[in-house]
DNA sequence: AGTCATTTAGTACTTTAGTATGATTACCAT
DNA sequence: ATGGTAATCATACTAAAGTACTAAATGACT
């Protein structure tokens, strides 16, 4: 996977240095016949490297999907949110049962209980899987 | 919002117009007297259009986050998950009690409670939230 | 020292979720 | 017409999830 945008990469360079070199041939050919004027070929070279460097931006950043929302910290205080609760919330995001979230923080299935309760009043949800949907719209988990 | 945007994309296109009036500057004064030549010149003004095609393009792309995953329906057919239990996916995802898809649909909840377990089985999971991870993950249902 | 929030955990209970099985209806395809 | 699949629903059960308390230990703050 990376080698294979290293490889790309490697590509895209060896396309520039391509058009870069046309273009050198072009402006001295243009320059030495005297058609085009030195203002010209210099708006050309720079209209084509925006759109290169626009293109290669845009493969780029569709072969890796950036961090779509940061967590939101803040918001998690305000709700009220205790430290322990919020750890809770993450595993519940991740479709652990209570039993197994308390295996995984070295704690009883009921203290998981208590702290998913209290997420769910504090979220105002009913159930596990809207308070996974309210964490993820007020950006206080990942989406 | 939107307009944002706009005032961001004309400040842009203003930032480069300058950028390009003082490499003219730049080209006919250092050509006259020689000190650089033109390919060199020529290559400045490539890279320096190149990063700000980057750099737009960046910008541009972290305003609006593009469509996520289309959903896949052959995976959906391929998976043998049926039409209805298809329909009763998308209302699981929603975070909806058996009951409530029930009314929504016009079945009984022990319909639902046939469709949503014949899908755990299909799609090779234990419990609702991660049927909905697991949808997530085939494409089958939007993030 | 006393107050407050947090974390932990328990009991007892209700609700929701999920499994297993069987049965009916309907449609469609050979 | 008979076989297959999909959809419906029910019963009976087990397993999670969630509620409503109570309570104890800890640490921070004043």
């Amino acid at each position: 996977m990376l080698t294979l945008t290293v490889k790309k990469t490697v590509f895209a360079f060896s396309g520039i240095i391509i058009a870069l070199l046309a273009l050198f041939r072009l402006s001295k050919y243009s320059y030495a016949t005297g058609d085009i004027s030195i203002e010209i070929i210099i708006a050309v070279v720079a209209l084509v490297f925006l759109s290169i460097g626009i293109y290669l931006n845009k493969k780029s950043l569709h072969k890796t999907p950036f961090p779509s929302t940061k967590i939101n910290h803040k918001k998690v205080e305000k709700l009220g949110i205790s430290k322990r609760e919020y750890e809770v919330l993450i595993e519940v995001s991740k479709g652990l049962s209570n039993k197994e979230i308390g295996d995984k923080l070295f704690v009883s299935e009921s203290t998981v209980k208590t702290h998913v309760s209290n997420l769910l009043l504090k979220l105002g949800v009913k159930r596990r899987i809207q308070a996974i949907q309210k964490a993820k719209e007020l950006h206080i988990l990942s989406t």
